[in-house]
Parts: C-alpha cells; sequence; structure tokens
DNA sequence: CTCTTGTTTCTCTAAATACAGAATTTTCAG
DNA sequence: CTGAAAATTCTGTATTTAGAGAAACAAGAG
C-alpha cells in the first residue's frame, strides 16, 4: 500500500472486511475506502499502485462501485484518464446505500412472498405455512413503510430526533416495549 | 425437497438466495426458512432428508442459526433425538437478527475508527483524512442512537407509528428534507 | 490515417468456501 | 458397564468466486 499512512491503511483493510461480510467484494470495499479518503480524484492506475490489485481488477470493481451510485466520474483538465472520486457526505451516500439493499433485498423478497400466497387456490396451501407467511409478509410491510418514512427525513432532523435521546418515541407515546 | 408443497419450496429456495446476499450460507438459511414454515420442531435427520444436504452440514448449519439465537432446541418426550424449531415471532426474530448485525457489523468499525481518530500526535494524520473519518464516525454514532431507540420501542407501537402513515416525523415538525 | 494511451473484456489460475462422507465422540437405555 | 443411537468433528473434494495477465477495443492527438 504505497504511499499510505497507517491509519489510512488500517481503515481501508477494515472496510475491505466488512465489506465482505455484506457480501460486497474486498476490493471493491478497498477501493471504495481509498477513493473516500483520498483528497483529490485519483485513476485507475493510480488505485492500481495504491492498492496493488490487477488494473482490470480495479477496472470491474470501479463499475460495480458505480452500480452502487457511490463514486462519480469526474476529468481532470488536460488529463485524458478518467478519474475517480467517492461521495463526500456520508450521510448521503449511506441513504443510497441503504435504498440500493432495499431494492435488491426486500423488494424481491416481498414479490415472493406475496405471489406464494397468491397461489391460485387449486393449489392447496397448508394453514401453518400460509399463517407464517402472512405474519412475514406484514413484517416486511411494515419495514418497508418505515424505511420510507426515514427517507423522507433530512439528515439534520434525523440528529436532532437522535438527540432528543430516545425522546422522539416518547414524545409520542410510543416508547415502552410491552 | 421431499414432502414439501410447492409454494414451501419456493420460499425456502428465495430465502436461500437472500441468505447469500448477507454473508448467510445458503443452506443455513435454507434450514431457517424450513423450521420457520413447519408446523412442528424436526430433528437434524429429518432436515437432511428434506432439504437432501449432508448430516454434517446441517449438524454445523443448525450451530450457526443457534448463535444467531433464532432457532431453539426442543426435545419431545419419548424421543431422545434433538429437535429444532424457529421463534415464531417474525418480529422478535428480526431484532435479535439487527441486534446481532450491529454488534457484528456497527460495533467493530466504530471500534475501528475511534481507534484511528485516537492515533498518538507523533503519528501525523494527514487532515483530509481526519475530516473524512470524523464525518463517518458521526455517522456511525447517529446510527448507533437510532439504533437504541427503535430497539426499545415496541413493535405494538412500531406498527402505530408506521400508521401515522409519514407522519411520526411530521409531527415532530421533522419531516421535510433540506 | 495511424500511433499512442487508456479502458474493457476474456481466459486461465489461485484462493476461499461449501459440502459430503468417514471417523470420532457423546449420550443414554438397559 | 455395555452397546446402540445420535451428534459432532475432521478430512478431502468440488464448486464458486476473486483476481491476474493477455488480448481486444476505443478514443484522441498529431
Amino acid at each position: 500500500m504505497k504511499g499510505l499512512s497507517p491509519v489510512q491503511q488500517r481503515f481501508i483493510l477494515h472496510w475491505g472486511e466488512m465489506g465482505a461480510r455484506w457480501g460486497i467484494n474486498r476490493t471493491v470495499a478497498q477501493i471504495h475506502a481509498l477513493l473516500f479518503l483520498m483528497a483529490r480524484p485519483l485513476n485507475a492506475e493510480e488505485i492500481t499502485e495504491v492498492l496493488d490489485v490487477a488494473r482490470s481488477n480495479v477496472s470491474n470493481s470501479i463499475r460495480e462501485l458505480q452500480n452502487w451510485g457511490i463514486i462519480r466520474l469526474v476529468h481532470l483538465p488536460g488529463d485524458r484518464r478518467d478519474h475517480f472520486e467517492s461521495l463526500k457526505d456520508v450521510n448521503e451516500m449511506f441513504r443510497i446505500i441503504l435504498n440500493e439493499r432495499k431494492r435488491r433485498e426486500l423488494d424481491p423478497t416481498l414479490r415472493v412472498i406475496r405471489e406464494c400466497l397468491d397461489q391460485p387456490a387449486k393449489e392447496e396451501i397448508d394453514a401453518t405455512t400460509k399463517e407464517r407467511l402472512e405474519a412475514m409478509l406484514g413484517f416486511f410491510e411494515l419495514a418497508e413503510k418505515l424505511f420510507g418514512q426515514l427517507d423522507k427525513v433530512s439528515t439534520k432532523n434525523l440528529i436532532r430526533a437522535a438527540k432528543m435521546g430516545g425522546g422522539m418515541f416518547r414524545v409520542l407515546g410510543l416508547t415502552s416495549k410491552e
């Protein structure tokens, strides 16, 4: 990891590990971490050198990150090469990630469960199965709704809500676990 | 998948797929789905037959699910074998999963970032890096806080909050994205 | 038009992970 | 205690995924 301080290395390595647990390729996560820390956009060649991975690997990983929408292609004046920079606003970044995960995980599951329950009556559906699937559906619909609401709230207000220190729900009389 | 209806198969297969995206082994996820749908606890042998995987595989997967805390070992009267059942309450189940993920992913990251920022002054830390890491820390601390608050709210009240239909935040004057 | 520089795609290898089956250990009935 | 049933652990194989390097392709500059 040529040219990186120990702290930078530490963070990039950890981000790579975390990525793995999220079903995100290690190199992809590392590149993201690198771009996040850098003060200026890097080109693919630079990334290759710093992380010491193959050029092709960088190419594919970058495409993946662009699909997620959390890095951006920029052109520097007088330089023909593509340069890349990460979104800087962390809150915005995770907002995107969360929405993307919703789209890739929650939505398809909702669809499958609904289809399972919509079975044409001829295909007898076992009572227990039906009951369980309905409970599951209920949960996913709740999650979807909360997700949607959360996404409408600005970061600023989210912080305010958090600062209410457990109070947000209390104010609404919604706090105690029953 | 001997003895399962098409609907049951469909759900189990899908759950297996989803698991993969969450960094959870396919068999593990399938066993969980199976136990979730079943009206009674199954023993390892039965699981082996239904899902058609090796006995050892079932053994390991079950341990994993127990670590997550979402399946339970039960003994049936007059049967020496271990039987397993899934938690039935979906909300409770995801509460556990979420907490577990927090413990495994959020907490370690918080620790790493803090350690990165706590660097003894001798190890000069680059200004941009510092700034970015601080932003990241801020976000994770916010997430931690919101998580904690969410966990204190009962499912019942969560549903009520969702039913306020985007109203929860509005009531608090927190809605508009600015 | 063509040469250079940059980028992507393809193919092959290496590494990690999942899994089957055998071997071992544990548990309990008698 | 002993033997049979059950469960776990171990070991080797297969599948999957990551990634390197070569080759093909694209886009200007001159």
